[in-house]
DNA sequence: GAAGAACCGTACCGTACGGTACCTATTCCG
DNA sequence: CGGAATAGGTACCGTACGGTACGGTTCTTC
């Protein structure tokens, strides 16, 4: 037994390698483009190694979510004391990672296939991408805002839903237009920026030290 | 309900039924429980009819966005003149409003396809949708934005922007978690109120250093 | 009332998919 | 060394789809 990361615990390395290029197909194609044979043959493995891995289709599928989804570590580095300057930037990068996260093309696949397969079986891949998929970034997002408010930088009654105000100004409708299709998309840094702006100015507790990246927000 | 209004202007009555039992079909079952041969015995016509109307499974789908989208009609009852009070109940009207149309099982099931088709199509579905769908709401919105504007009630570099602020605050990750298939979903009506307080307290121009005046309304 | 268009129902075709079966090659391990 | 386990290659099956063709039926129109 191996002393790997967890990421590689549920798969061998051999299923490993086939999820990858699974997902690349994926991403390459969408799901009309993964097909069993079609991966079998861009895998250099065989149907029914694949059907003895994963079951069936869905159980592909599924594997393919928790694969992804084990490789994206989110960096937790929130035990630190905060300044006021220190929760903005904190903030930002969040913000930013949350972006960039969202437009990345095996994100995008995957959300798409999700959202595709959910009429038709009960939205199993769905809730495998929320429950599994955001509970790190939730859990990073959540502790920030916490120590924000810890620290007397930030004021809110309900966490849960100061967390859902600054998903809303981070994401707006980025995400669905992402999803589809949409490719010009504005510039992410830019985007955070303004969000956590105006998250600071609707929970800050200091009335803005200087409103200047807010007022110089012309576009 | 299926008058002669300007809906069925690009269609034949019977073209319209056939487009209304397809999205029946589609929100019944999704894109899977949506074949030509399905419709046809659904809508009791033949697929000769289907291919002659409408070209190819594309063009049948193009046809059902417009038809849909050529359903729906915003009531824009923008003119008047607007007092603090009026705005915001506009706003939250819209807010309400969005929320619903978003949640529609109509909407819902037309955004997974064209989603799931997007990686194959080049998006088409997806532009349609993005453009002929959401041309009303957006006018609608930033209608009563600028008006808020105009009356000296709201302020804001670009009425763009504020309005995808607008937008992210009352939706925040709803629509993807929809999309996704989760069915528990708050209520729409206190969530609206929710995203026109933290929107007034971003742009109103009676900026108070304290909380929205409703904002411990109902909870 | 008949010519003709529009349309319905059905049968048909080619294709491609998910899934299974079978056979071989490599590797592992006593 | 040799047998079991693992995995690759391929051929195959049933099914269901998109799309087409054709005969019969209804509706329009002159």
């Amino acid at each position: 037994m191996p002393a790997d990361t967890a990421a590689s615990a549920k798969f061998t390395p051999r299923q490993s390698a086939v999820l990858a290029e699974a997902l690349r197909l994926l991403v390459e194609g969408g799901d009309k483009a993964l097909t069993t044979s079609g991966l079998a043959r861009a895998a250099n493995c065989s149907k029914e190694s694949l059907y003895k891995w994963f079951g069936d289709r869905d159980g592909l599928l599924a594997a393919m979510i928790s694969f992804q989804q084990s490789k994206v570590r989110t960096s937790d580095r929130s035990g630190e004391r905060l300044s006021a300057e220190a929760l903005r930037e904190h903030l930002e990068v969040f913000a930013r990672d949350l972006l960039d996260v969202l437009a990345g093309d095996v994100s995008l696949a995957l959300n798409r296939l999700a959202i595709g397969q959910s009429s038709r079986d009960g939205s199993k891949l769905g809730k495998l991408l929320l429950e599994h998929g955001r509970r790190e970034i939730d859990r990073r997002a959540r502790a920030l805002i916490d120590a924000g408010k810890r620290s007397g930088l930030l004021r809110f009654a309900d966490a849960d839903e100061a967390y859902h105000t600054f998903y809303g100004l981070v994401v707006s409708d980025l995400h669905v237009r992402m999803l589809l299709g949409e490719t010009g998309l504005k510039d992410n840094g830019r985007q955070a920026q303004k969000a956590v702006d105006a998250f600071i100015a609707l929970h800050g507790t200091q009335k803005d030290s200087g409103e200047a990246p807010r007022a110089s927000a012309a576009r």
